[in-house]
This record gives C-alpha cells, sequence and structure tokens, in this order.
DNA sequence: ATAAATAGTAACGGAGCCGAAACGAAGAAT
DNA sequence: ATTCTTCGTTTCGGCTCCGTTACTATTTAT
C-alpha cells in the first residue's frame, strides 16, 4: 500500500517543516547542501565529489564548496581516497546523522498532524 | 485516520524532491523564499511585510528582498492597501498558483513510489 | 620516461542575501 | 498643528555562493 499523500496535503507538509526550519533554524542549508547531505546519508558509499557532482548536475567547484560549508558545521567529513590518491571519500558524522534524524522525526510528526 | 510517514521514508522523499528541483531547477528558491511562498498561498489573506516577518521570525529588510526576488519571477504581486496606505498586500498570481501546484504533484508521485 | 587524462582545489570577478541603521510616507494621538 | 508611532524601503559594509578558468597532484597510456 503506497503512501498516499495527496498535492494540498503535501504542501502544507512541507509549508509548516520549512516554518520550522526558518523559524528555529540552526543551520540555515541551501537546497544544494541540503541534497548533497542527503545523498551521502541515503545513497550507498562511496560519495566523492565527482560522483556528487554528475548526480546533482552542478560543477565540481559547486560541490567543494558545498563541502566546505558541510564541512564547517560538523555535518559531514573529508579524507583521501587510499586506494586512487586522486579521489577524495565523503563520510558521515556523528552530528550530520542526529540532524538528519531530527529532521525526519520533524517531518514524521507534522504529517501524522496533517488535516484529511 | 492520519498520514503515517516514517523519518526514513520522509527523508527518502525529501530527498528525491530535493534531487529534481536541484538537477532540474528553473528556479532555485531559498528555503525563506519558499516559505514566504507557501505562507502566502496557504494561509488566509491579507498578508503584509510585517506579518510575514513575525511569521517567519526574520527581519523585514530579509522580506522585502525575497518579495523583490519572488516578484521578479512572477510568483507574487505586491501592491499598497489603499485602506490603510502604509501598508503593502502580497497577492498570488497564476504563475505562482502553476509553480507550487507542480510541486504539490511532484511530491504526491514521489510519495506514492515511495518503498513500504 | 614522457605524455595525456583524471580528481579535486584555488583564484577571480560578479551576483545575491544578510542584519543594522537611517529614511520617507502615512496614520494616530495630543 | 505638532508630535509620535507604524510601515515598508533603502543604504551600508560584510559575507556567502555562483560559474569559469587555471592549477597541482596523481594515475594511466604509450
Amino acid at each position: 500500500m503506497p503512501i498516499d499523500l495527496r498535492p494540498g496535503q503535501a504542501l502544507r507538509l512541507l509549508h509548516e517543516v520549512n516554518l520550522c526550519l526558518v523559524r528555529d533554524g540552526d543551520f540555515d542549508l541551501s537546497a544544494r547542501q541540503m541534497t548533497i547531505l542527503l545523498t551521502v546519508y541515503l545513497e550507498p558509499p562511496p560519495h566523492t565529489v565527482r560522483g556528487l557532482a554528475t548526480r546533482l548536475n552542478v560543477t565540481k567547484p559547486a560541490i567543494t564548496r558545498a563541502l566546505d560549508t558541510l564541512g564547517n558545521m560538523k555535518l559531514l567529513t573529508r579524507k583521501r581516497d587510499e586506494a586512487d590518491r586522486r579521489n577524495v571519500i565523503i563520510g558521515r558524522t556523528v552530528e550530520g546523522a542526529l540532524y538528519l534524524d531530527q529532521l525526519g522525526n520533524l517531518i514524521t510528526v507534522k504529517a501524522r498532524g496533517l488535516p484529511r
């Protein structure tokens, strides 16, 4: 049985979640940064700069800069690939996992409170 | 019967929607701009700069600038309140309604395709 | 060994957004 | 009529992000 979420409900859900993030936002991630974060945490590793660039259809420098930001926020880590030292492997952190955990819970709670 | 969307599913849904928006994004709205747009279209009018500022917990200039951007994108309009000419009333547009319509449909489709 | 390809980053100029403060216009209070 | 308040905008310096281009380091091909 698939999730049945009508368009009006979807927008309302998005609205409530966005309101929480904007109002009490500790972090203020752009759509691009959020997408990178979700990709790293939800899709199977390994993740590289090049891989993310093609997956998101943006340039490599854009990924590098986003990784700088997300790295400063401790949401992600970078380390050299020892097998092929040209590559950089993007890894997960406790803080990043916690952040997404809270975000997922927020959405769940808001979805539960949605009018029929 | 409330919508039952587990945290993991919520993050996956957010991921897929974000991917679409980032990859083929005509517009690239910030979280704040998106929240303003949703507030104007989902909450009952009238909407003013001051009202949005307090609702989103941001400064008035931030709202003014976001309205500039959203206005240039034709997603929103501004007009003077003739009753109290200090106020500016923020209104909806066909383009804005269409944009949110498509967004709602996108979320619905992605939700339907979510694994159980 | 040398050349070519690949991965990631730095440098550059430009554009957009930020909060704080100042501003002008409109209304309310006295 | 003159102050006082409210509303939205503008201005200011600062910060972040953007895409393009150029660069270094590493690996592969010849």
